[in-house]
DNA sequence: CTAGAACTTAGAGTGCGCTCGAAGTCAAAT
DNA sequence: ATTTGACTTCGAGCGCACTCTAAGTTCTAG
C-alpha cells in the first residue's frame, strides 16, 4: 500500500477519478496518452496504475478544449511537440493559437447564422410569420 | 429531348452548380440523395443527369444549417420523413427543432468557454497578464 | 482469504460522413 | 467523326477519434 506524493502537496489520480473530472472515458484519456497528446509521462504507482498529477488534470483539461473547438488531435501534436521544446517555441505556440483563434471565430460565426436559419423555421412552425 | 420545368419559371441547376451554391461536393450531393435526405425525388434531365429546382437547392442549404450545428444524418432524416408526411407532422418537426435548438445554444456556450480558455493562454504567451 | 471491481497492455473493431474508383453514357466543341 | 469532360450508378474505401475486447494483474471490502 505505497502512498506516492510525499513530498509536495500534490494530488494524484486514478484514471477513472481524472475521467470523471474531464468528462473523458478512461479509454479517451489511455488514447490521448498512446498518441502522444500528455505533455509529459503519466506517472505510474507500484502497481503500474497511472497517477496524474495536478498539471496533467490542467493539461487535459485544455486539451479538451482545443478539441472541443475543433482542432484536429494533429494540430494538438504539433502544439504538444512545441511545448515540450520549452519557453522558446512560445512564439510559434502563439501563432498556432492565434490562427486556430480565427477558426473558432468563423464557426462561431456559422453556428450563429445557421441557429437564426432554424429559429426562422421555428417561428413558421409556430405561425408566427418570422418577419413580422 | 423532352422539357422539363415548362410550367414556372423553375430555374433547374446541375448537380457542379449546386455544388458550387452550397459549398457540398457532387459525391455530398449524390451520398444526401442515396441516404434519403431529399424530400422530393430530383428531377432528371432526358440524359438523366439531376436537375435541381430552386426548392431543392433552398432544402440542401437549410440541411447544411441542421448539420453544421452537428444535426447527426440520422436526425435530419427523421425530419425529412415527417416533412414528407405533410402539415400534420409540424408540431413534430417543431419540437424536433426546438430540442435541436437547445443542444445548438449549448453548443455556443461550450465554444464560447473554450474560446475564452483559449484567449487566455494567448493573453499568457503575450506576456499580458491575463487577469490583469 | 476471497470475491469482485478497477486497473494494465496490445491490438482489433466501430460509426460517421463522406470520398473515391470503375465502367459506362451523353452532349458540346473541334 | 472524335475527343473532351461532365455526368451516371454501384460499391468499395477511407480518415478520424475513439471504443471495445481479451487476457492478465492489482486493489479494496468483507
Amino acid at each position: 500500500m505505497p502512498i506516492e506524493n510525499v513530498t509536495t502537496a500534490e494530488l494524484s489520480l486514478s484514471i477513472s477519478q481524472v475521467a470523471e473530472r474531464t468528462g473523458l472515458t478512461t479509454h479517451a484519456l489511455r488514447y490521448y496518452e498512446r498518441v502522444g497528446l500528455m505533455l509529459e509521462r503519466i506517472g505510474r504507482a507500484s502497481s503500474s496504475h497511472r497517477r496524474y498529477s495536478e498539471a496533467d488534470v490542467r493539461w487535459v483539461t485544455f486539451i479538451t478544449k482545443l478539441r472541443s473547438t475543433a482542432m484536429p488531435i494533429s494540430r494538438v501534436l504539433e502544439y504538444v511537440k512545441l511545448a515540450r521544446r520549452g519557453e522558446e517555441t512560445i512564439p510559434e505556440r502563439l501563432e498556432l493559437l492565434l490562427i486556430h483563434r480565427v477558426s473558432v471565430a468563423a464557426q462561431l460565426d456559422e453556428m450563429a447564422t445557421s441557429l437564426a436559419a432554424i429559429d426562422f423555421k421555428i417561428a413558421t412552425y409556430q405561425g408566427r410569420t418570422p418577419t413580422e
